[in-house]
DNA sequence: CACTTTTCCGCAAACGTTTGCAGAAAAAGC
DNA sequence: GCTTTTTCTGCAAACGTTTGCGGAAAAGTG
């Protein structure tokens, strides 16, 4: 059971395979008659082309590298199917990483793709990463690289993203125009830039309302759903009860969700929520939760098609590509 | 920006490549001191092999393939976190693709598999897939291959999967136990073991309780979101309402829910809802859902394992791992 | 018909490894 | 000192492609 090679078309024909080679690649210098004949024993051969001898010839694969922080997250998942079914359709394969949120984990994982000689590579940033070095060495070597969602400062790459700073500024502003007023956010690591965004967001629409940002409404933490348990539990510990919460993302919001559920306050009657991202999760819950929907699907299929175009293209530019997040509201404000 | 390569090496140290390959793959041959000049200059040149060239020359890679239904899936992301942890500390890497629950795209997906020469692949099968013959092509390649959770019948795989039967008895047994008499469930694809299994343990607990196993109460359907919803909505439209539903899985019994709630109906006063896997979602839903805890992480890691043992110690003897399964009573019921 | 141009195909090297085999150098045996 | 054994290293082929170059055959030109 043994795969049929250029070889042994050749044999068969009594020609060479440098000839089939170019005949089933085909080259303008073989005769269609050829061709013809060549393509039909290759097909009745069951011939298909060993991608691993290609690549190590022309040092280039078929092959597309994605590094996650976290596969099982609604987000990425959901992200990666969207990239897995254009590299599907285009003939690429994807390999797969996820950096478990750690910065060293995935510098490894981009050494990973190098030594595969992946023919390009799409990232979301760790929470930790602070700089980009070793995206670098992707850009010495050529390797075209596309960052979606999570981006990083300083690299010249392509990116893919939502307009976090309009989309926070817009739910902000709906929830003022709503009628809260002590409105407290609970924001991720200021190393991200999604952070900053959704956080200056927020700061210019209670300013524009003339509304105060205090201190103390205001925290920062992790992106996970017990951080924002732990900032809810926090402020009623010191009885700061907000109005309402902006938190920087869904896991976020869910975890301040179950705090306040626990404290027996009432949603939205006592705080009202809101979340970021429009994960599966933020329908169910009751009351449902009002967030803003980040097309992840979409932004993982885009981000492929960018990365795809770069490789085929040569096109060198880096590109940005905003793609519009839409408020949904519900229940919970 | 190139890649140093063992004849690199040896060029500089003036030997032969021969001699730099057997060094760094420790062979016996290779005196202690020559080694040790090897590995230093290799070291400091950083010399990384190329697994393209290595893979050619001895027609295996080091990646292992992953086909499931669909990546956004609840519970298959987390599997492949599990796998990606552990081919990562084993030195493999992931090549994923999803089959979007369509059997001709599953046996494309295997295909690609063989012709990236993966040294094993990992799989969970699509609705509808009923014929294995696309497996058997890895099986005469003597390609190693586990399946998880979703298996087929009559392919001589490893196996990692729960006893579906016997946690679908206890947890019908559970609910009778609570007082539920009028127990329907809705059911998955018949073609699928799993469902099969599922069902045949809930007719089981029926029985052994001496409860009807009422016609209408057993549905079958797909195992997405809008056929618990649609199960549900065609029992109400009939007016034939259950005590209780025993869902084939977590999004089914989700779906089911929402058309409940729909309705004005209370769980689990009007109606007790269970479902099966232990989705994040369940947790989160009001009331929260009981259902069956489904380790998905680990049946993703051990199948790695195992996948890796096999490719490794050449172990031919297929293996079926059964993981154990809990109960996780919540509010639903 | 003799020359030039075009068309088509094959030779051989290259991509970076691994590995069987041969053989030089060193060590051991007598 | 000479043969035998052991220890170490190199040669060269192989894995399955791609591609620059050269050249034979066919076609075109005068």
């Amino acid at each position: 059971m043994k795969h049929a090679t250029i070889i042994d078309i050749a044999k068969k024909l009594r020609i060479s395979p440098s000839t089939v080679s170019r005949a089933l690649s085909n080259h303008p210098d073989i005769k269609l008659e050829t061709k013809e004949r060549i393509r039909r024993t290759a097909k009745a051969m069951l011939y298909s082309p060993n991608p691993i001898a290609k690549s190590l010839k022309i040092s280039q694969t078929t092959t597309i590298g994605v590094i996650v922080p976290e596969i099982k997250h609604d987000f990425f998942s959901s992200a990666i199917s969207g990239m897995e079914e254009v590299a599907y359709r285009s003939g690429y394969t994807i390999i797969l990483c996820q950096s478990n949120e750690n910065f060293e984990r995935e510098r490894i994982n981009v050494e990973t793709m190098i030594h595969h000689r992946v023919a390009g590579v799409i990232v979301s940033i760790t929470q930790q990463t602070k700089r980009g070095t070793h995206f670098q060495d992707l850009l010495k070597r050529k390797i075209p690289l596309v960052f979606f969602d999570r981006v990083p400062g300083g690299v010249r790459a392509s990116k893919v993203v939502i307009n976090d700073y309009q989309s926070a500024f817009d739910a902000v502003s709906y929830l003022i125009g709503r009628g809260y007023k002590k409105i407290a956010h609970f924001g991720g690591p200021r190393e991200l830039d999604i952070c900053v965004q959704r956080w200056n967001g927020y700061i210019d629409a209670m300013k524009k309302q003339r509304l105060p940002v205090l201190k103390e409404f205001v925290r920062t933490g992790g992106l996970q759903e017990q951080n924002g348990y732990l900032s809810m539990d926090a402020l009623i510990r010191e009885h700061k009860i907000p109005d309402a919460v902006f938190a920087v993302n869904d896991p976020v919001a869910v975890g301040a969700f179950q705090r306040i559920g626990e404290a027996g306050l009432r949603i939205p009657g006592d705080i009202a929520i809101m979340g970021f991202s429009n994960n599966r999760i933020t329908g169910l819950v009751d009351p449902p939760l009002t967030t803003v929907d980040q097309p992840s699907f979409l932004m993982g299929s885009t981000a492929a098609e960018i990365l795809i175009e770069t490789i085929e293209k040569r096109v060198t530019a880096p590109k940005t590509v905003i793609l519009p997040a839409k408020l949904i509201v519900r229940g919970s404000t």
